[in-house]
DNA sequence: TTCAATGTTTAGAC
DNA sequence: GGTCTAAACATTGA
């Protein structure tokens, strides 16, 4: 699904291809997780792009008109903008981002008055789209009940440091995924970012150590910056019927490589459902208690 | 037919 | 009464 790196990118590339153009119409199939609330397609009409943004996954399209259209692409949600000269795309790779638009998975359609389209898709119906107005109190209103926490690509390893420790009692997977302990990461980012610090995802926070805290962070971050960078490279390739590959998930480590070798050391990736998702992660890297284990692992 | 996928929320347990 | 967890939700393809 898309995280924090897919949603940063869809959010530049958007950024570099909407921002400026005067929106005509919009059009949706899909009532139910299209919220107008107290507003009308004719609040929108004739108003300008401004700016494209993020909070956490949350993707916030503010217009010149004092209103924003806010995203989020949840399980299967992917954004593609499409005009006679460009196409952007980003999010979940399912149908193809590269499958001519509209299709059978559109639900949102945002015209342009330069005849640019941005297509909202979503196979799994999960994600949503709401029109509320810019200012943040309405904004996080829309976005939901929860607090966001710092972007974990602006926080400091000092600041993850103190604010980590104030929860001993959490497992570290679970907390990396808490929105409200730091913002964009879910299932894929927190597997692989322990995957590379080596820490099991069932660790508690109390038996980590200074330095076993710091490679976590360091592992989201490096693993958000090279998600970025492969994503980057897809994402701005302007499409004219050769469709961008996606690279999405190619790099990944840990997460859905169940019962293939790990990168290190060669062991069969394990699957194993905790706290109410599948963690994915090696058994000889990822060890749950720091003495080494009495039994031999096979 | 059942399961799995996700972030978020709610009901329930302690 | 607050905190933590397990289950529910919305939806569809495999």
């Amino acid at each position: 699904m898309p995280e924090l790196p897919e949603v940063t990118v869809i959010v530049n590339s958007l950024n570099k291809a909407i921002r400026g153009l005067v929106l005509e119409s919009v059009e949706y199939d899909w009532k139910p997780k299209f919220y107008w609330g107290k507003f009308s397609i004719k609040d929108l009409k004739g108003s300008k792009v401004k700016d494209v943004r993020r909070q956490g996954k949350v993707i916030i399209i503010d217009l010149s008109n004092g209103m924003s259209i806010v995203i989020h692409l949840k399980l299967t949600g992917q954004l593609i903008y499409q005009d006679k000269k460009i196409r952007v795309s980003g999010g979940h790779p399912i149908p193809p981002l590269n499958k001519p638009v509209p299709n059978s998975t559109t639900r949102v359609t945002f015209a342009f008055t330069n005849e640019g389209h941005l297509y909202f898709n979503d196979m799994r119906k999960f994600g949503w789209v709401k029109i509320t107005k810019s200012d943040e109190a309405s904004i996080k209103e829309a976005i939901g009940k929860v607090e966001l926490g710092p972007d974990p690509m602006e926080m400091t390893e000092t600041e993850f440091l103190d604010r980590i420790k104030k929860k001993p009692q959490q497992r570290i997977k679970k907390l990396l995924m808490d929105q409200s302990f730091v913002a964009g990461i879910g299932n894929i980012y927190s597997d692989e970012a322990l995957w590379r610090a080596k820490i099991h995802p069932k660790r508690s926070i109390a038996s980590l150590s200074d330095s076993e805290i710091k490679a976590i962070f360091k592992g989201i971050q490096d693993s958000f910056k090279l998600a970025i960078e492969k994503g980057g490279s897809s994402a701005n390739s302007f499409v004219d019927g050769r469709g961008e590959k996606g690279l999405y998930l190619t790099f990944a480590k840990a997460y859905h490589m169940t019962g293939k070798p790990c990168a290190r050391c060669g062991t069969k990736i394990v699957r194993q459902k905790m706290d109410g998702r599948s963690a994915h992660f090696c058994p000889k890297c990822q060890v749950l208690t720091k003495e080494k284990p009495a039994l031999k692992l096979i």
